[in-house]
DNA sequence: AGGCTTCCTTACCATATGGTCAGGGAGGGG
DNA sequence: CCCCTCCCTGACCATATGGTAAGGAAGCCT
């Protein structure tokens, strides 16, 4: 027992913790002492819980890639029951995406870190992404079949949205370096530009 | 003497191992053995020519700037003596950041290691790019009031440009590492969307 | 009570890493 | 020839870091 009451799980303390540090100063500029001793606790402690640095990478990426899949996942089961179009759909999940994004500042770093080539945890992200990719093409692709959606190269677009949403998380970031935190002008100004793009590629209704 | 030939300079060779590593691994990523390792020399001769770690790349973002600046400058040059307008000047500017970024690769990895918010390189990055950002704000300013361009807020404008620059060359990294290296279409339509919006809050002559 | 599990800790280790120090070879000037 | 400077290297070091091994305290079940 700790001398400050650990009422919380250990385990979701260290992940916060983890989450911050890997996004700010980098899987590699991350201690395990500093993070411990940033929670009054051991470096064995964390390796107790997970079992290496790189494992604890991973838990952290799983944990929220879990919350962005819950997001979308709600998203879409709203739309469905709302009886919304592709194009409606599509636009939901943009606004989840940037929604979280913005709600949760902390995750941009990660996303930051993770999206660079050669990170360790790349790869992590595209076994939750690739599955997530592959059911949107496949929807899409279906519904551009049905008429129901422009045709297009859907790998090519998802692929150019997710680099988007990469960019802007990154933008986002040096905006608030450069200490203009509260001003999201041109986060929502790309947002729309994100949108206006898929829009012209996908609804079949949009004017060119 | 190395066995191979070391004709050139072995400082550069040096930034230029560097400028690569630091760009695909980060700064903690890169130890200077595995560097000196892969150029054939001991990590001593690094040491020797730059004194420290952290002044390596202080010279690999000193010469990457340098670089950048003088293509500005040739830029300004030209545009000035063919008479160019203040919008001409601005647009080849633009073009000129994102053809050094597609012509040199390498250099979109040590920006988006540099402008990390806590990167030890950020603040070396921020040295060269003030006197940078405050003449090109000044001369703004001075257009405006002279009535060559539109009247807008000139900070922000730059660093809602600058972090734009920050989060494509980040796209180009995400999209180079999804396999997809040739396909530029994403990139040239960013620029394109730069360039409009650009041109809506600077050229007088721009329809809204 | 006794044992089992869970959670955390102290003690320890092997290695990697940035950095220091002294020295050596090559070339140039006296 | 001697000395001096430039460039580079081997030997060495202090420290940080990820990870292992073992033990201890609290709770739970029989």
């Amino acid at each position: 027992m700790a001398t400050t009451g650990t009422r919380g799980d250990t385990r979701e303390l260290v992940l916060d913790a983890a989450l911050a540090s890997f996004g700010t100063a980098g899987y590699d500029g991350t201690s395990l002492d500093d993070l411990a001793a940033g929670l009054g606790i051991r470096k064995q402690t964390i390796l107790y819980h997970f079992v290496s640095k790189r494992r604890l990478l991973d838990a952290v990426v799983d944990r929220c890639a879990g919350e962005l899949v819950t997001a979308l996942e709600r998203v879409l089961v709203e739309s469905r029951t709302g009886g919304g179009t592709d194009w409606e759909r599509v636009e939901g999940m943009v606004r989840e995406v940037f929604r979280l994004a913005l709600d949760q500042p902390v995750l941009l770093g990660l996303l930051r870190e993770v999206s660079r080539p050669n990170s360790p945890g790349a790869v992590r992200v595209r076994t939750h992404l690739e599955p997530l990719m592959a059911r949107a093409r496949r929807w899409m692709e279906d519904e551009m079949a049905a008429g129901r959606m422009r045709r297009t190269d859907a790998q090519l677009l998802l692929l150019s949205a997710y680099s988007t949403v990469v960019g802007v998380a990154t933008e986002i970031e040096v905006l608030r370096a450069a200490g203009m935190g509260p001003t999201l002008r041109p986060v929502v100004q790309r947002r729309g530009e994100l949108l206006r793009f898929l829009r012209r590629s996908l609804d079949p209704a949009a004017s060119l």
